[in-house]
DNA sequence: ATTAAAGGCTAAATCCTTTTAGCTTTTAAT
DNA sequence: ATTAAAAGCTAAAAGGATTTAGCCTTTAAT
């Protein structure tokens, strides 16, 4: 490791004093000549100075650190997750990563683990409700910034996809065609990105005069597994094939396929698929899934651009609805 | 935050020496009485004490800190991350993590960010060539394990998919289907991911008698934009369509079926594609693409486990050659 | 009765920075 | 010539845990 302020000073012949108040800029506050503080950056520069983190962290209590956890590292997240590392790095700021597997048990210990590890601020896709978030909220002290999944409330700071309106407008674009029987399956109900999604669905067959059948609507899990079973039941249960399915996570998605390549291969014949989340692949499947792509770059900037002006700019929470993308292949 | 050690002994009505001696196990040794350990530790439980981590980082030189450092958060590095985070936390240690986008100027950057920042260790998916480790190997005082791309060198740890096998026994494959016109579709040339694997695409031909003719070699890069320009100059130099492609990575596939997509839509009639990484969208696209899956639950798993060692047991650098597996669909 | 050993605990130093309060010297003003 | 102000710097505390060296008391041994 690097010297220390105390190794800079012996060599400046001051004290560590005046080597700290003139590398933190503070020179002519405290009416230090020109001369030493030349003297000084010189030799720190030469010395390739760093300041050691640690210590200044727990004299600052402040450690230039903020928590993100989330469910996985999949697809979405990892490219959130990767955006946000980049914008917090350019800001000083370190990222420190751990996910959830989406079980609430082990968010509750994460949170508290990288609060005691003495985080500035946290950066959150919960599975909390509201009660269980203002509890916890309440004895943190420091900034939470929820991600893509939100919790109402006037004082939460959150950045999410429009869910509601990306699926509105992705079921319309099928209704408009006039298809009429379509699915939903959907993730963990309780989830704001499930509320959403479902909400934008029922308002599209809603708009578009399409009646809207409880039973043409199931919500398991967002696992591919779930999917799998979610799209089993439908073509189980039912005696016609339906017209269209609607699968609100591209890991649904996946289980639909997966389901399909199984036991149903004609089913792309009689039945029109579109889903939440894009994927890159899906522009080689036959026929076209017309999907909803997320804007995971905006959403990543955004999150942390909030945390970062509470944090240093003493701006309070804000809201942010993220605008998806229609691909109509 | 929790209580201070502090204002534990206070309530405890004895010294923090005291206190932290208890906690930290060395009753015995230093002979507190049972009596007095069991009144700290009972106070300890009941106000949840939990050590300042900022401040015994100071003191022990020790943050239980490791620096991840990746190309990218994709598909197969995300998994290979979320891994050795939950490892990691379970023998308390936390993950920072920090990606490169394959730029070996910020990889630079980043590796003194995070060693300035008091990590103790690093697990690292390099650019680097050999010179540039044993230069930056032999500044840092703490250990680096390398996952995913080996650097050669007695002492240098590593983890790494056995992407020459992987590659021997895919191409192989293809061979005694009696293929005989297969092109190589690269990425890093520089890399150990690229060189080994063109080592088995190499060997798998001569083993099978096929001859490897250079011209068939291409190796650009990693980025989907790469994959799409060497399929390219693979389709337009070459009077002939090929018999095959291997790309060398999925990404690569990817700009491969984007180019086959805009301008060859009839490639997979004559040309058979295999890849090495493995995708479950795969499973969906006509024709079948036989592929290599990179296990990256192991290499995350043993990638840790070895900086634990290094770490905590004393043991020294250690390397590891994983498994892939083949997918024949 | 004296000495040695064991028992039970703690003061203080340490890790490195930041920051407050204040000391000494020089210059300017009356 | 004295006093006040300005200039230039620093000692020491604080932040919270760990660890070394050692203090005081009691018990055991001679």
């Amino acid at each position: 490791m690097s010297l220390s302020l105390e190794e800079l000073a012996l060599k400046a012949d001051v004290s560590k004093t005046t080597v700290s108040l003139v590398l933190n800029g503070k020179s002519s506050i405290y009416r230090i000549s020109k001369e030493t503080e030349n003297r000084i950056l010189k030799i720190a520069k030469e010395h390739n100075y760093k300041p050691n983190s640690i210590a200044r962290a727990l004299r600052l209590n402040k450690s230039l650190t903020i928590g993100l956890i989330i469910p996985y590292l999949n697809r979405h997240f990892g490219r959130v997750a990767e955006v946000i590392e980049q914008n917090a790095r350019e800001l000083g700021y370190q990222i420190i990563i751990a996910v959830t597997q989406d079980c609430l048990n082990t968010e509750h210990d994460l949170i508290e683990n990288l609060y005691e590890r003495n985080v500035d601020g946290l950066i959150l896709a919960t599975m909390m409700n509201r009660d269980q978030f203002n509890d916890l909220s309440s004895k943190l002290k420091i900034p939470i910034v929820l991600v893509d999944r939100r919790i109402d409330g006037d004082d939460i700071a959150w950045v999410v996809s429009d869910d509601e309106q990306g699926t509105y407008e992705l079921v319309s674009v099928l209704c408009q065609e006039g298809v009429k029987d379509i699915y939903f399956v959907g993730g963990i109900e309780k989830l704001s990105t499930s509320i959403d999604r479902l909400n934008g669905f029922k308002k599209a067959l809603l708009d578009q005069g399409v009646e809207c059948n409880q039973s043409k609507i199931q919500q398991i899990g967002y696992a591919v597994a779930d999917g799998y079973e979610m799209t089993k039941n439908i073509i189980e249960r039912f005696s016609k094939t339906p017209e269209a399915i609607f699968t609100s996570a591209i890991t649904l998605l996946e289980g639909l396929l997966q389901y399909a390549k199984e036991n149903k291969p004609d089913l792309f014949s009689h039945t029109r698929v579109i889903t939440y989340d894009d994927h890159p692949m899906l522009d080689y499947l036959q026929p076209p899934i017309f999907s909803v792509r997320q804007n995971a770059e905006e959403i990543a900037k955004k999150s942390f651009e909030i945390m970062h002006g509470i944090l240093e700019k003493n701006r309070s929470f804000a809201q942010e609805l993220i605008k998806p993308e229609l691909i109509l292949r």
